[in-house]
DNA sequence: TCGGTATATTCGTATATTCGTATATGTTTG
DNA sequence: CAAACATATACGAATATACGAATATACCGA
């Protein structure tokens, strides 16, 4: 056995897309990792895991989103390091256990106050 | 006085895509800054920022892209408040001033130091 | 093993974002 | 004022990303 908890979940290799591996520059890197946080329904759920752990039905009610999606962020998340998850019967808990993503929402939300107006109206991210 | 050097850089009104004004949440606002973060360019601007202040021909230099994609991300980060700039004579130059732009840098690369591999291989962040 | 619950994955389509290229604006100098 | 330099903006094409809907997989209890 290799890996414990937070392994690999099998994303699917029918995306031809995800090379990746060797040539990606620390710029390169940090844009994806931005970007994994870049997506309001991934944002809203590690700010509700930020709390507490919860199950995937609970985040499916507390977002309001179809469980699909849910899932698919979530999958992202923890892909991504972002977020752990473990199997407890036939539901998921997931959990926000790396302090640093604590703090990078933290450092995020400090900016937003101070520049959400323009935030909110950059024509680049929209 | 409400705000001293980075005002709103005329980011030309064509775009009718941009309403966001009111009804924006957090979960929103905080997506929106991190895709302002999740474009290799702009990390790479800011990056370079982060050393010291520099005008937009040492960053075209530096990075080795077009004159024209390198303003308009320099203007992106500007209209977000990540960086500032201020004109001098004929150029332009820009600098990280917020601490905190410091920080989310920092920490997003400490967390690739231990999920960099992950982080490369997301199928959602092509 | 079967049915039901909980979660994960796939896929086509709609939308968002980036890029290259061309052009416009602002500033200094002759 | 014209020319040159530095930067900003516009725009169509290419690519990336998110979504909804449908389906597949995992686990539990009868």
């Amino acid at each position: 056995m290799t890996i414990s908890s937070s392994q690999q979940p099998s994303v699917a290799s029918s995306s031809p897309a995800v090379s990746a591996g060797a040539g990606m520059s620390e710029a390169d890197l940090l844009a994806r990792l931005f970007r994994a946080l870049g997506d309001p329904t991934r944002v809203q759920l590690l700010t509700l895991l930020l709390d507490h752990e919860q199950t995937v039905s609970d985040l499916v009610e507390a977002v309001g989103a179809p469980q699909g999606r849910i899932s698919t962020h979530l999958g992202c998340l923890r892909w991504c390091g972002l977020v752990t998850g473990r199997r407890e019967g036939r539901q998921m808990i997931y959990a926000v256990t790396d302090q640093r993503v604590r703090d990078l929402l933290s450092i995020a939300s400090a900016v937003l106050r101070d520049y959400a107006a323009q935030v909110a109206t950059c024509g680049v991210v929209g």
